[in-house]
DNA sequence: CGGACAACCTGGCGGC
DNA sequence: TGCCGCCAGGTTGTCC
Protein backbone atom coordinates (compact mmCIF):
# COMPACT_ATOMS: atom_id res chain seq x y z
CA UNK A 1 0.00 0.00 0.00
CA UNK A 2 0.82 3.47 0.20
CA UNK A 3 2.73 4.15 2.70
CA UNK A 4 3.09 7.67 4.57
CA UNK A 5 3.90 9.45 1.55
CA UNK A 6 1.26 8.06 -0.65
CA UNK A 7 -1.44 8.43 2.55
CA UNK A 8 -0.44 12.30 3.14
CA UNK A 9 -1.38 12.84 -0.57
CA UNK A 10 -4.31 11.47 -0.94
CA UNK A 11 -5.67 13.21 2.52
CA UNK A 12 -4.61 16.38 1.13
CA UNK A 13 -5.87 15.83 -2.47
CA UNK A 14 -9.38 15.35 -0.67
CA UNK A 15 -9.38 18.26 1.54
CA UNK A 16 -10.81 20.61 -1.50
CA UNK A 17 -13.52 18.33 -2.68
CA UNK A 18 -14.74 16.86 0.80
CA UNK A 19 -14.42 19.50 3.51
CA UNK A 20 -17.77 20.85 4.03
CA UNK A 21 -19.85 17.80 1.76
CA UNK A 22 -22.57 16.13 3.69
CA UNK A 23 -22.93 12.49 2.80
CA UNK A 24 -26.40 11.73 1.68
CA UNK A 25 -26.43 7.84 1.02
CA UNK A 26 -23.52 4.76 1.20
CA UNK A 27 -23.72 1.92 -1.13
CA UNK A 28 -21.81 -0.87 -1.16
CA UNK A 29 -20.49 -4.37 -2.89
CA UNK A 30 -18.67 -5.72 -0.70
CA UNK A 31 -19.51 -6.40 3.12
CA UNK A 32 -15.93 -6.94 4.38
CA UNK A 33 -14.79 -3.67 3.12
CA UNK A 34 -16.75 -1.81 6.06
CA UNK A 35 -15.04 -3.24 9.28
CA UNK A 36 -17.83 -1.75 11.41
CA UNK A 37 -20.39 -1.13 12.35
CA UNK A 38 -22.47 -3.48 10.15
CA UNK A 39 -23.30 -1.89 6.67
CA UNK A 40 -26.82 -0.87 7.41
CA UNK A 41 -25.93 0.52 10.78
CA UNK A 42 -22.75 2.56 9.16
CA UNK A 43 -25.02 3.78 6.39
CA UNK A 44 -27.70 5.22 8.67
CA UNK A 45 -25.39 6.72 10.41
CA UNK A 46 -22.72 8.06 8.42
CA UNK A 47 -25.84 9.16 6.29
CA UNK A 48 -26.19 13.33 7.24
CA UNK A 49 -22.75 13.80 8.36
CA UNK A 50 -20.55 16.49 7.21
CA UNK A 51 -17.03 16.17 6.73
CA UNK A 52 -15.01 19.07 9.09
CA UNK A 53 -11.54 17.64 8.16
CA UNK A 54 -9.33 15.51 6.99
CA UNK A 55 -6.52 14.28 8.51
CA UNK A 56 -3.58 11.32 8.47
CA UNK A 57 -2.38 9.09 11.41
CA UNK A 58 0.18 6.54 10.58
CA UNK A 59 -1.65 5.06 7.12
CA UNK A 60 -4.89 5.74 8.25
CA UNK A 61 -6.80 8.12 6.41
CA UNK A 62 -9.51 10.15 9.30
CA UNK A 63 -12.70 11.50 7.92
CA UNK A 64 -14.02 14.10 11.25
CA UNK A 65 -17.45 14.56 11.48
CA UNK A 66 -18.61 16.34 14.48
CA UNK A 67 -18.22 13.10 16.07
CA UNK A 68 -17.73 10.22 14.77
CA UNK A 69 -15.04 9.33 12.48
CA UNK A 70 -14.60 7.87 9.16
CA UNK A 71 -11.68 5.95 9.07
CA UNK A 72 -9.89 4.38 5.92
CA UNK A 73 -6.67 1.94 5.74
CA UNK A 74 -5.88 1.58 2.13
CA UNK A 75 -4.10 -1.05 2.86
CA UNK A 76 -1.88 -2.53 -0.59
CA UNK A 77 -4.44 -1.67 -3.11
CA UNK A 78 -6.79 1.05 -1.95
CA UNK A 79 -7.71 3.80 -3.52
CA UNK A 80 -9.89 6.86 -2.40
CA UNK A 81 -11.12 9.68 -4.71
CA UNK A 82 -14.02 11.26 -5.49
CA UNK A 83 -16.04 11.57 -8.77
CA UNK A 84 -17.51 14.85 -10.21
CA UNK A 85 -21.40 14.77 -11.72
CA UNK A 86 -20.08 14.46 -14.98
CA UNK A 87 -17.71 10.95 -14.09
CA UNK A 88 -20.46 9.48 -12.09
CA UNK A 89 -21.01 6.84 -14.82
CA UNK A 90 -17.68 6.00 -15.10
CA UNK A 91 -16.95 2.20 -13.92
CA UNK A 92 -14.42 1.37 -11.49
CA UNK A 93 -15.45 -2.45 -10.53
CA UNK A 94 -13.04 -2.15 -7.96
CA UNK A 95 -15.04 0.74 -6.00
CA UNK A 96 -16.92 -1.45 -3.17
CA UNK A 97 -17.64 1.35 -0.78
CA UNK A 98 -19.63 4.59 -2.51
CA UNK A 99 -20.41 7.89 -0.40
CA UNK A 100 -22.92 9.85 -2.24
CA UNK A 101 -22.47 13.55 -1.40
CA UNK A 102 -24.21 16.89 -1.60
CA UNK A 103 -23.54 18.58 -4.70
CA UNK A 104 -23.83 15.72 -6.89
CA UNK A 105 -20.20 14.27 -6.60
CA UNK A 106 -19.28 10.74 -5.27
CA UNK A 107 -16.42 9.44 -2.67
CA UNK A 108 -15.66 6.17 -3.74
CA UNK A 109 -13.25 3.70 -1.83
CA UNK A 110 -11.71 1.33 -4.44
CA UNK A 111 -9.38 -1.46 -3.48
CA UNK A 112 -9.12 -4.66 -6.32
CA UNK A 113 -7.26 -6.75 -3.28
CA UNK A 114 -10.07 -6.12 -0.53
CA UNK A 115 -7.41 -5.96 2.19
CA UNK A 116 -8.30 -2.67 2.96
CA UNK A 117 -11.20 -0.99 4.88
CA UNK A 118 -13.72 1.75 6.10
CA UNK A 119 -14.81 2.09 9.57
CA UNK A 120 -16.63 4.34 12.09
CA UNK A 121 -14.95 5.08 15.25
CA UNK A 122 -14.91 8.00 17.87
CA UNK A 123 -11.43 8.29 18.58
CA UNK A 124 -8.55 6.61 16.59
CA UNK A 125 -7.25 4.59 19.29
CA UNK A 126 -9.95 2.47 19.01
CA UNK A 127 -8.84 0.65 16.12
CA UNK A 128 -4.91 1.70 16.19
CA UNK A 129 -3.88 1.76 19.78
CA UNK A 130 -0.57 2.28 20.29
CA UNK A 131 1.26 3.18 17.51
CA UNK A 132 4.62 5.17 17.61
CA UNK A 133 5.23 8.47 16.82
CA UNK A 134 4.82 10.52 13.85
CA UNK A 135 8.62 10.76 12.19
CA UNK A 136 7.87 13.85 10.69
CA UNK A 137 6.34 15.37 13.86
CA UNK A 138 8.42 17.70 16.18
CA UNK A 139 8.40 15.10 19.27
CA UNK A 140 10.08 12.55 16.92
CA UNK A 141 14.02 13.19 17.54
CA UNK A 142 16.97 11.01 17.03
CA UNK A 143 16.67 9.98 20.93
CA UNK A 144 13.13 9.16 20.80
CA UNK A 145 14.48 7.12 17.43
CA UNK A 146 17.59 5.56 19.61
CA UNK A 147 14.60 4.67 22.17
CA UNK A 148 12.56 2.74 20.47
CA UNK A 149 14.28 0.77 18.37
CA UNK A 150 16.71 -0.19 20.79
CA UNK A 151 15.11 -2.11 22.51
CA UNK A 152 14.41 -4.37 19.72
CA UNK A 153 16.46 -7.61 19.25
CA UNK A 154 15.40 -8.23 15.52
CA UNK A 155 16.61 -6.37 12.29
CA UNK A 156 16.13 -2.89 11.69
CA UNK A 157 14.42 -3.54 8.80
CA UNK A 158 11.99 -5.41 10.62
CA UNK A 159 11.81 -2.76 13.34
CA UNK A 160 11.00 0.15 10.81
CA UNK A 161 7.82 -1.86 9.31
CA UNK A 162 6.97 -1.95 13.13
CA UNK A 163 4.08 0.71 13.30
CA UNK A 164 4.07 0.51 16.88
CA UNK A 165 7.47 1.62 17.07
CA UNK A 166 7.47 3.95 14.13
CA UNK A 167 3.99 5.23 12.39
CA UNK A 168 4.04 5.61 8.59
CA UNK A 169 7.22 3.72 7.31
CA UNK A 170 6.78 0.52 5.02
CA UNK A 171 8.84 -1.55 2.48
CA UNK A 172 9.48 1.47 0.19
CA UNK A 173 11.19 3.88 2.04
CA UNK A 174 12.12 1.25 4.83
CA UNK A 175 14.72 -0.03 2.02
CA UNK A 176 15.35 3.61 1.02
CA UNK A 177 16.09 5.13 4.17
CA UNK A 178 18.24 2.46 4.96
CA UNK A 179 20.31 2.47 2.01
CA UNK A 180 20.90 6.61 3.13
CA UNK A 181 21.49 5.98 5.98
CA UNK A 182 23.87 3.42 4.57
CA UNK A 183 22.59 0.83 7.26
CA UNK A 184 22.09 -3.30 6.13
CA UNK A 185 18.54 -3.92 6.41
CA UNK A 186 19.65 -6.81 8.21
CA UNK A 187 21.72 -5.39 11.26
CA UNK A 188 20.30 -5.84 14.85
CA UNK A 189 18.43 -2.54 15.80
CA UNK A 190 19.64 -2.78 18.81
CA UNK A 191 23.34 -2.80 17.59
CA UNK A 192 23.58 0.28 15.79
CA UNK A 193 26.01 3.22 17.11
CA UNK A 194 24.96 6.54 18.09
CA UNK A 195 26.26 7.68 14.41
CA UNK A 196 24.44 5.70 12.64
CA UNK A 197 21.17 6.10 14.01
CA UNK A 198 21.63 9.69 14.06
CA UNK A 199 21.72 8.87 10.07
CA UNK A 200 19.08 7.03 9.76
CA UNK A 201 16.58 9.71 11.64
CA UNK A 202 17.70 12.16 9.11
CA UNK A 203 17.26 9.38 6.58
CA UNK A 204 13.60 8.41 7.23
CA UNK A 205 12.68 12.00 7.34
CA UNK A 206 14.41 12.78 4.27
CA UNK A 207 12.99 10.01 2.23
CA UNK A 208 9.59 10.73 3.62
CA UNK A 209 9.63 14.39 3.18
CA UNK A 210 10.42 13.79 -0.68
CA UNK A 211 7.94 11.22 -0.97
CA UNK A 212 5.49 13.92 0.05
CA UNK A 213 6.91 16.69 -2.23
CA UNK A 214 6.59 13.95 -5.00
CA UNK A 215 3.51 13.12 -4.39
CA UNK A 216 3.97 9.45 -3.53
CA UNK A 217 5.00 6.54 -5.68
CA UNK A 218 2.64 5.08 -8.13
CA UNK A 219 4.05 1.59 -7.81
CA UNK A 220 1.18 -0.83 -9.59
CA UNK A 221 -1.87 0.69 -8.28
CA UNK A 222 -1.21 4.11 -6.20
CA UNK A 223 -3.33 6.83 -7.64
CA UNK A 224 -3.43 10.67 -6.44
CA UNK A 225 -7.35 11.03 -5.62
CA UNK A 226 -6.98 13.27 -8.80
CA UNK A 227 -6.48 9.67 -10.36
CA UNK A 228 -3.09 10.66 -12.04
CA UNK A 229 0.62 8.98 -10.49
CA UNK A 230 3.03 9.93 -8.14
CA UNK A 231 6.72 10.69 -9.28
CA UNK A 232 8.55 9.08 -6.18
CA UNK A 233 9.17 5.56 -7.83
CA UNK A 234 11.15 7.90 -10.38
CA UNK A 235 13.51 8.63 -7.78
CA UNK A 236 13.85 5.41 -5.73
CA UNK A 237 17.40 4.63 -4.76
CA UNK A 238 16.91 0.67 -4.23
CA UNK A 239 13.46 -0.40 -4.64
CA UNK A 240 12.50 -1.97 -7.38
CA UNK A 241 16.14 -1.94 -8.61
CA UNK A 242 17.64 -5.31 -8.40
CA UNK A 243 20.64 -5.54 -10.76
CA UNK A 244 20.53 -1.93 -11.57
CA UNK A 245 23.58 -0.24 -10.78
CA UNK A 246 23.68 1.74 -6.98
CA UNK A 247 23.18 5.51 -7.98
CA UNK A 248 26.20 6.11 -5.11
CA UNK A 249 28.96 3.40 -6.21
CA UNK A 250 27.65 1.51 -9.01
CA UNK A 251 27.67 -2.07 -7.54
CA UNK A 252 24.60 -3.92 -8.10
CA UNK A 253 21.67 -3.61 -6.43
CA UNK A 254 20.56 -7.30 -4.38
CA UNK A 255 17.05 -8.09 -3.62
CA UNK A 256 16.43 -10.62 -0.77
CA UNK A 257 14.56 -11.69 2.21
CA UNK A 258 14.18 -9.68 5.43
CA UNK A 259 11.42 -9.92 7.81
CA UNK A 260 9.54 -11.98 5.17
CA UNK A 261 9.52 -8.87 2.68
CA UNK A 262 10.96 -7.78 -0.54
CA UNK A 263 14.33 -6.24 0.78
CA UNK A 264 16.66 -4.38 -1.67
CA UNK A 265 20.42 -2.79 -0.36
CA UNK A 266 23.75 -1.84 -1.95
CA UNK A 267 26.04 -4.48 -0.15
CA UNK A 268 28.87 -2.13 -1.02
CA UNK A 269 27.22 1.20 0.61
CA UNK A 270 25.19 -1.05 3.22
CA UNK A 271 28.16 -3.70 4.77
CA UNK A 272 27.50 -6.05 7.29
CA UNK A 273 30.12 -5.88 9.93
C1' DC B 1 10.53 -11.87 22.61
C1' DG B 2 11.63 -13.16 17.77
C1' DG B 3 10.96 -15.50 13.57
C1' DA B 4 8.27 -18.12 10.28
C1' DC B 5 4.11 -18.47 8.15
C1' DA B 6 -0.82 -18.35 7.13
C1' DA B 7 -4.83 -15.39 6.23
C1' DC B 8 -7.27 -11.81 4.11
C1' DC B 9 -7.90 -11.30 -1.84
C1' DT B 10 -6.99 -10.23 -6.75
C1' DG B 11 -4.22 -8.94 -10.69
C1' DG B 12 0.01 -8.73 -13.32
C1' DC B 13 3.95 -10.77 -15.07
C1' DG B 14 7.46 -14.10 -16.47
C1' DG B 15 8.19 -18.77 -17.94
C1' DC B 16 7.04 -22.70 -20.58
C1' DT C 1 -2.39 -17.84 -26.74
C1' DG C 2 -3.04 -20.42 -22.39
C1' DC C 3 -2.04 -22.06 -18.00
C1' DC C 4 0.80 -21.95 -13.74
C1' DG C 5 3.34 -20.35 -10.20
C1' DC C 6 5.06 -16.45 -8.03
C1' DC C 7 5.06 -11.79 -6.47
C1' DA C 8 2.96 -7.56 -4.62
C1' DG C 9 2.97 -1.04 -1.02
C1' DG C 10 -0.09 -4.02 4.99
C1' DT C 11 -1.63 -5.90 9.28
C1' DT C 12 -2.97 -9.43 12.52
C1' DG C 13 -2.92 -13.74 14.59
C1' DT C 14 -0.94 -18.34 15.59
C1' DC C 15 2.60 -21.56 16.54
C1' DC C 16 7.23 -22.93 18.00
Amino acid sequence: MPELPEVETVVRGLREPLIGRTIQSVWWDWTKSIRYPDPHSFAARVSGQTVRAIERRAKYILCRFDEDILVVHLKMTGRLYVVGDNEILDSDRWAHVRFQLDGGRQLRFSDSRKFGFVTLVTDINEIAPSLGPEPLSDEFTPSVLKMRISKHQKSIKAVLLDQHVLAGVGNIYADEALHMAKIHPMRGASGLSNEEIARLYTAIRTVLSEGIEREGASVNWYRKPDGTSGDAQNHFAVYDREGEACLTCGSPIYKTRVAQRGTHFCATCQPLP
